[in-house]
DNA sequence: CAGTGAGCGAGCTTCCGCTTGACTT
């Protein structure tokens, strides 16, 4: 007989709080939810009040089976699940699914992890909120009417296997609008003027005034004008204005800020963030990692201060709460922090420790003191010229959270550079060292990360700390956006520089573009996006979520019914649903581009059934249109027809070489030659399938066939030893075999080989 | 793995939010 059961919702927190409770206490995890709606059809009623049918999903059947068995063994059954929406339900399945009486099971809440809280929680049980597990239900039928409903009708309108969903259909929508106002920017071009001075005072040598123009010229015409201006002013110090000011800390981690900087400083993917935290949980170096609190507990607090006292002195230290500012926040968890604020150091990879260092360094920082600067702007004047040079420095007086931590942005301010003035009077003189006028284009806005998604997702109240990286995991396997990177392009940059009263113009390029890791949305998800828009706009407006997030708020403290709130904004819904089955074209986004310049006949692009592809003709009687699947990086809202027809320019012949034929093509895996039945792919930046002429061809044949002469080491008919780009390797019925580690490849006979495959096949199923 | 785009139709896909392993490369 067990005295006491307490279930939590995570195994990890189950370990810790089990050492605080003794030995008349057995602690367990649920593994989270125990319980959903049925996977098969709806699993909602909507006939009979919207009654949800719940079931247990066959991968928690081990756990569920368990937990009976541990509190019919149980005199007295606590559930401490976690203080919100979803805690609140998981309690009540459990109660309904281990036959528990509602009325007696003690309900119980940690806020945090010791000794006095935990036990003052025992001393203070409740009964289930029904109010809050209703309004739990409530979001749980929404999301899946929504996402259930709709679906289907991208299947049957757009393309098999689509999703939509109240969550992911917004995020796919933030990257397309952002996509389009990438297209439709107009970069423009001014000339932006900085000037290096020198103090011509005796004993104040190399010192040095970096200053920008007031002004920017439009052309170059005009920033020549300035320049030749310049070359003839004399320059003074203007005003001189220091201000004071502090700076503060960053408050400690929530998941998504966490997923931000982990992205920023140590350029890890949310996902990655995500597993290498879960593995510091586990080992319980950090305390949960999937929270949208800043809250520190009382003891993190007194840890944190100890530490920057002993650690930095008693004038570091500066102990803040720091209050959440985003609505829909749920804070059933502390923020994220170290489980130990006194361990600078963690084991384990060498992820976890960067992670580990990054969350430790994040809380020690939100407990010190503000930096204190001291910001310096002065102005220089022209005697012959209205326009003024500004000069921006700043002296960090006390360095305060800044000797541990500054958060990073998302934004490259390559521009911005902080540097000490050197102290200087009014009406002093100075003498220019170098002033140049150089074009600076205009830059669109970002494409989003993952990272910056997750942060505006968050903004917009849009999901949940334990979904964001699923989130985007999901709209990319969908085909709906794809994490790139673009080279960018060249572009030239006109500078004009004066030096010791010479003007000299001069180019250079710089590359505008680049981009690494956004997320680009592909064909198909712009298409979704627009069918949503057209057809559901209410779903996948960016204030929807917020809306039903208010009803839901009214269900959980009983002002709103929410079979009430489910019916009101399902029965327009489904109205909606309907006609759109009914009423709407298939969707293919397709788009006319022109005539074909020499026949005169259509061209257009559309998504096809193996995605998209531009076609000229159309299919009448006798005619049969030509297709040419688009390339990588093109989207059918944005190529041109010169780009479409470029595309039916491959597969093209070569000629023939000894006899065969070589015909070049684009094919997954880049541009190749196909030759005697075999590929030869061209080589990435030198090569290009438009252009490349019979003698290249060759050449890249002869190549590969010698490489592959070399490939072979041993053959043994069946078995093949062969020289991959990991080193050697064994090959039988097109299975690859791994050496064991230390195997001398040169030595190796017939039979090792045997025994090797025979091995590892052994392992294999063993596993 | 390298070039597909006709048309029919059975049976499948799909949501969000809680939690971790059990899988493969």
């Amino acid at each position: 007989m067990i005295e006491n059961l307490v279930i939590v919702e995570s195994p990890a927190k189950a370990k810790t709080i089990e050492k605080f409770l003794g030995k008349d206490f057995r602690v367990i995890s649920s593994f989270g939810h125990i319980r959903d709606l049925a996977k098969k059809n709806l699993g909602i009623d909507i006939e009979n009040n919207f009654t949800p049918t719940y079931e247990i999903p066959k991968e928690k059947s081990r756990v569920v089976s368990e937990l009976r068995k541990l509190a019919a063994e149980s005199k007295n059954v606590w559930i401490a699940s976690d203080e919100d929406r979803e805690g609140e339900a998981i309690a009540w399945h459990l109660i309904s699914v281990l036959n528990l009486d509602l009325a007696t099971t003690r309900r119980i809440v940690f806020h945090e992890i010791t000794n006095e809280a935990i036990n003052s929680a025992i001393q203070n049980p409740r009964q289930v909120d029904m109010n809050l597990v209703n309004s739990q239900q409530a979001r749980r039928i929404l999301d899946r009417l929504v996402g259930f409903e709709i679906s289907p009708v991208l299947w049957k309108k757009v393309q098999p296997s689509l999703s939509a969903g109240r969550v992911q259909s917004v995020a796919v929508r933030l990257i397309v609008e952002r996509e389009r106002e990438i297209f439709a920017f107009e970069t423009e071009s001014s000339f932006r003027v900085t000037a290096v001075f020198e103090i011509s005072s005796p004993g104040s040598e190399n010192a040095i005034i970096k200053a920008e123009a007031s002004k920017r010229f439009g052309d170059e015409k005009e920033a020549l004008k300035f320049i030749d201006i310049c070359k003839d002013s004399a320059y003074s110090v203007g005003s001189i204005t220091i201000k004071p000011g502090t700076r503060s800390p960053a408050p400690p981690f929530t998941t998504s800020t966490l997923q931000q900087e982990a992205y920023r400083k140590l350029g890890f993917s949310v996902a990655q963030t995500m597993a290498v935290a879960q593995k510091l949980y586990e080992a319980g170096r950090i305390t949960y990692m999937r929270t949208d609190s800043t809250n520190l507990s009382g003891l993190a607090l007194t840890k944190a201060r100890e530490t920057i006292v002993s650690e930095f002195g008693e004038k570091y230290s500066k102990t803040r709460q720091f209050k959440t500012k985003l609505k829909g926040a749920q804070e059933a968890h502390e923020a994220i922090r170290p489980a130990y604020p006194d361990k600078h150091d963690t084991t384990g990879t060498l992820n976890e420790k960067k992670l580990y260092d990054l969350i430790w360094k994040r809380t020690i920082a939100s407990q010190m003191a503000d930096a204190v600067i001291e910001k310096t702007s002065i102005t220089i004047d022209m005697s012959n010229s209205p326009v003024i040079f500004q000069a921006n420095g700043e002296v960090i007086k006390f360095d305060g959270f800044l000797k541990v931590y500054a958060e990073s942005t998302d934004q490259d301010n390559g521009d911005e550079e902080r540097y000490v003035i050197p102290p200087v009077k009014k009406g002093m003189p100075l003498i220019y060292n170098n002033i140049s006028a150089s074009q600076k284009f205009t830059i669109p806005p970002p494409r989003y990360t993952e990272a910056s998604l997750v942060k505006k997702l968050e903004e917009l109240g849009i999901g949940r700390p334990s979904t964001y990286a699923p989130t985007i995991s999901t709209i990319q396997n969908r085909g709906y956006v794809s994490r790139e990177d673009r080279p960018g392009e060249k572009r030239n940059i006109k500078i004009i520089t004066l030096v010791k009263g010479k003007v000299s113009t001069s180019l250079k390029t710089e590359i505008a573009g680049k981009e690494k890791s956004k997320l680009f949305p592909q064909d198909i998800g712009m298409i979704v996006n627009d069918f949503l828009i057209d057809n559901f706009s209410e779903i996948v407006d960016y204030h929807f979520t917020a809306e039903v997030e208010e009803q839901f708020d009214e269900i959980a403290v009983g002002n709103l019914k929410w079979t009430g709130m489910i019916d009101k904004f399902y029965k327009p819904f489904h109205k909606t649903v309907t006609s759109t089955l009914e009423k709407t074209e298939r969707k293919t986004g397709v788009r006319m581009l022109g005539n074909h310049p020499e026949t005169g006949e259509p061209v257009t692009v559309r998504m096809g059934r193996f995605g998209p592809v531009a076609q000229i003709g159309e299919s009448a009687n006798n005619t049969k249109p030509r297709y040419a699947s688009l390339s990588k990086n093109q989207l059918l809202e944005t190529i041109t027809l010169d780009e479409a027809l470029n595309l039916f320019r491959l597969p093209r012949s070569l000629g023939e070489h000894e006899g065969s034929e070589m015909i070049v093509g684009i094919g997954r895996f880049g541009p190749f030659i196909r030759y005697q039945s075999k590929f030869y792919s061209l080589k990435k930046g030198t090569d290009d399938p438009y252009t490349v002429t019979f003698d290249r061809a060759v050449e890249i044949i002869n190549e590969k066939n010698e490489s592959d002469k070399k490939k072979v080491l041993k053959d043994f008919g069946d078995i093949m030893l062969l020289n991959g780009r990991y080193g050697p390797y064994l090959v039988k019925e097109k299975q690859n075999f791994r050496l064991p580690k230390g195997t001398d490849a040169e030595k190796l006979t017939q039979e090792d080989c045997i025994k090797i495959i025979e091995n590892s096949e052994k392992t294999k199923k063993n596993s």
